[in-house]
DNA sequence: CCAAAAGTGTTAGTGATACACCCATGT
DNA sequence: ACATGGGTGTATCACTAACACTTTTGG
């Protein structure tokens, strides 16, 4: 690709994020071109002429890492001068939440690889990135309080601990036990299954699925943890 | 401007409210090009190659209406194939609020004719921007009960009840006058002066103003008046 | 003295927070 | 039997919401 000065350049860039381990995690690449060769960036690329942003941002997504059919969110464009050194660059990035037990990160032949970062030792990031991931933080912390999206952040079965944890990981702060489950529970988000899970040496834990798996806004009870 | 097939255009949208005679107001403009000559659409223009984002909104707001050193807020992009008859165009909208009374629209020369309407009564719109104004409401909501804007839209000396009224029109609710000036008297936003407005037959109003004029969250308060 | 908007407190209800012990299991 | 995480209820506090009358002015 050679870049023109006197045009735009639009760059899909894509915040996932999943849990994994009890820990928030980012997804990036590492660039196999300059600029920024070799350093860690957040998937995406260029949208082609003929294409729908969201459409540009999967299609990156997939080609980078094999993650497909998430849901994304759109953040705000970011696009100051010289941002990027080949040319006039605007990013449109979004952010994505997936299930971490059922990502499979492929390497493709000639994509860059992709990995899990743990979010809070992240490395030193390609372009401006790190300000998008601000942005992406801030907009998952909120979204996690005022809508229902934590159904794609979780598996299918899951205990309330787990649950909680993926709460306590995103906003950064512990939790009452108690508290969490009147909470849950009086959000109706979540029906109890017939299962349980057996886990080692103490109580099996009851678990739970997502009554729905829609995007929707928690409408009146908001301001679930503060 | 000649549109070329194979290139993107970023046109830079402005959604500019103001309070006038207790009612919410955005700023459009007649379009005096096709497409959509003749119709209403929000301010705004093309970026140059050489602009920051911003910069281009504050020019393109200033070109078409006289209005300047506005801040803007950004909104999300939109960027959908077709949206623009002309060319792949893709709009980096912002939102931005100012003071009714120090409006001055002039009529530029070479401008289309920028007018006030009221929110709940705006003409068919140019392109989708409908949907960008829908945007920019909620923005509006939202920031008016997180944050200190409200500021913006305010003169310099206002009463209580004007700021009540103010809002109420943006909320689209009713609120009781003793728990608003309970609510506001407790962000400590705004203090007294030692003037009145006497205004007709009745009880002169205390005159107040706004502490600080800049743009800041309201921390642990939020969630002024749902 | 009347009309019109300004100004002012209290109560009841709802949701948030803080907190400690018993339960079911594997080893 | 003990170690481990699962599971449960109550009391206090803070904030929200509902509500009506008096004050000051101009005409």
């Amino acid at each position: 690709m050679d870049f023109k000065k006197d045009r735009f350049y639009l760059a899909a860039d894509i915040a996932v994020f999943t849990i994994l381990n009890d820990n928030l995690k980012l997804l990036l690449i590492k660039r196999k071109n300059e600029p920024f060769k070799g350093g860690y960036a957040l998937p995406g690329g260029f949208v082609e002429i003929d294409e729908n942003l969201r459409q540009a941002a999967l299609r990156e997504l997939e080609e980078e890492t094999g993650v497909k059919g998430v849901y994304l969110k759109k953040l705000h464009a970011i696009g100051r001068l010289n941002r990027d050194p080949r040319g006039r660059v605007v990013s449109l990035p979004f952010m994505a939440l997936i299930d971490g037990e059922n990502v499979k990160l492929h390497s493709t032949s000639d994509a860059e690889l992709a990995r899990w970062f743990k979010i809070n030792s992240l490395p030193e990031l390609a372009f401006d990135h790190k300000r998008i991931i601000n942005d992406a933080m801030k907009e998952l912390k909120f979204e996690l309080q005022t809508t229902n999206i934590a159904f794609q952040l979780m598996p299918e079965k899951f205990t309330l601990s787990e649950l909680q944890k993926a709460y306590e990981v995103i906003l950064n702060k512990q939790l009452d036990k108690r508290n969490f489950r009147k909470k849950i529970k009086s959000l109706d988000l979540i029906k109890p299954l017939s299962e349980k899970r057996r886990d080692g040496a103490h109580r099996p834990a009851q678990l739970f699925s997502f009554k729905s798996k829609t995007y929707q806004p928690l409408s009146e009870k908001m301001q679930v943890f503060l």
